[in-house]
DNA sequence: TCTGGGGTCCTAGGACCC
DNA sequence: TCTGGGGTCCTAGGACCC
């Protein structure tokens, strides 16, 4: 017997925009892009003029001139993509949040209370509009990749079922660049060998696809194309690493740009490690150049750390170090720090390798005991009046904001 | 006015161990 | 003097996703 059609993927439409026009009737039917600088999220009506998300707001402004930006409401966002989320908890326990506008969810197990998954996907797509005054696409599918795809398909605002037995003909007269895994990188290298579908995809020999992406991508979208999807419904995983990451505009590779900068940047994740009482043992920075070319530096320590001060001096060495390798390098545009390894601390045995002679050490041992304890009446005179109320030395004046920290946290996975 | 921010996974070379 | 190979970890770079 073949496996049924019981996956969901739920996928709010031009979710941000949708929400400002929400707010605002006035907005509703027209133009609009969340953001400034740089477009965060585009309506409907300004994708048609080839306004996109990650896209500089002056080129946003020169393909739509009466695009309309407005400001984020983040709790609101925030609000909304959580309640239209639980919409899916109150059919199956099996709910995938992928994003704050974006989940998996199998209803294997709930279709005798329920219905049939198509009749579920209505009633969640009519639930959210009813409830919450949203639009939300719904793909139904046996895999998640070909629930996803459905729907990509099905937007804006539609349903898509995919039956099990019609699963390749729908498949296979897509584009590529709908697959999972499918950049611009790979469309283009699959465009230059003549294939742009995904049945032409499936029916390239695995050893070009090989030569051409590699082993493991080659197989992978293989696999896609022959809708063989071995992933499952995962419920709740944790992230891997916490990073943080500024744009700084063209500014001189100094210590004095980038120095406040990771200071920052290891204050916010520090503070999010220790919040969960995690610590990592790798500290990766990325150093970006003013012509976009970008190099990275990685340290990996005996034992993990979560004291501010600790991720800010390793980060400050390695990209001194970056830097050192890279003199011709005049002026930097972005810096970037993450802490992978992750591990749960049960006690305050941090950062106690930082020398290798005994007294070292031992100093090392005081260094770190204190450094957290100062890190954690930083953050509990945040938890009692907010973020900003108190910040390290330098960092105080928070020069680098070319996002809110709103949108930042909306962004972060859960650790 | 030269493009935001938080993540995951893969590859490839080298060090090191057995 | 020359010769094998597997496994693991670390580092750097890159593609991709939301």
């Amino acid at each position: 017997m073949e496996t049924a059609a019981t996956i969901l993927h739920a996928d709010l439409d031009a979710f941000y925009a949708s929400v400002e026009q929400l707010l605002d009737p006035s907005l509703r039917g027209k133009p609009i892009a969340v953001g400034g600088g740089v477009v965060l999220a585009a309506s409907y009506e300004a994708k048609a003029f080839g306004v996109k998300g990650g896209m500089p707001g002056r080129r946003a402004r020169e393909l739509c001139p009466q695009l309309i930006f407005v400001g984020g409401h983040f709790k609101e966002y925030s609000r909304l993509g959580d309640a239209a989320m639980k919409v899916l908890d109150d059919f199956t326990p099996l709910v995938e949040r992928i994003s704050i506008d974006e989940a998996f969810a199998d209803v294997v197990g709930c279709t005798h209370l329920f219905g049939s998954p198509a009749e579920i996907a209505r009633k969640i797509r009519q639930r959210v509009k009813s409830e919450l005054g949203l639009p939300i696409s719904v793909g139904v599918a046996r895999t998640k990749h070909l629930a996803k795809i459905a729907s990509q398909v099905a937007k804006p605002d539609g349903l898509v079922v995919v039956d099990p037995d019609k699963e390749l003909a729908f498949l296979h007269g897509l584009p590529v660049d709908l697959m999972w895994g499918v950049g611009p990188v790979t469309r283009q290298r699959l465009a230059e060998r003549g294939v742009t579908t995904i049945g032409e995809l499936a029916n390239t020999s695995p050893h070009a696809l090989d030569r051409l992406l590699g082993p493991a991508a080659g197989e992978k979208l293989l696999a896609l194309a022959w809708n063989r999807d071995p992933r499952e419904i995962r419920t709740h995983h944790r992230a891997q690493s916490a990073g943080a990451q500024s744009a700084l505009g063209r500014k001189p590779a100094t210590a004095h740009v980038y120095r406040p900068a990771l200071a920052h940047l290891a204050d916010r994740i520090g503070t999010r490690l220790r919040a969960k009482s995690l610590a990592g043992r790798t500290v990766t920075v990325r150093v970006r150049f003013a012509d976009l070319r970008s190099v990275t530096r990685s340290l990996t320590l005996d034992a993990p750390i979560a004291a501010t001060a600790s991720l800010t001096e390793i980060a400050e060495e390695l990209v001194r170090a970056a830097l050192a390798d890279h003199p011709q390098e005049k002026h930097i545009s972005l810096v970037a720090i993450s802490v992978s390894h992750l591990e749960k601390h049960p006690r305050l045995q941090l950062e106690f390798s930082l020398g290798a002679r005994h007294e070292e050490r031992r100093a090392g041992t005081r260094r770190g005991l204190a450094r957290h304890s100062a890190d954690r009446a930083v953050d509990r005179i945040r938890d009692r009046f907010g973020w900003a109320s108190i910040a390290y030395g330098s960092v105080a004046f928070g020069p680098f904001r070319s996002v809110p920290d709103e949108f930042r946290e909306l962004a972060e996975k859960e650790l």
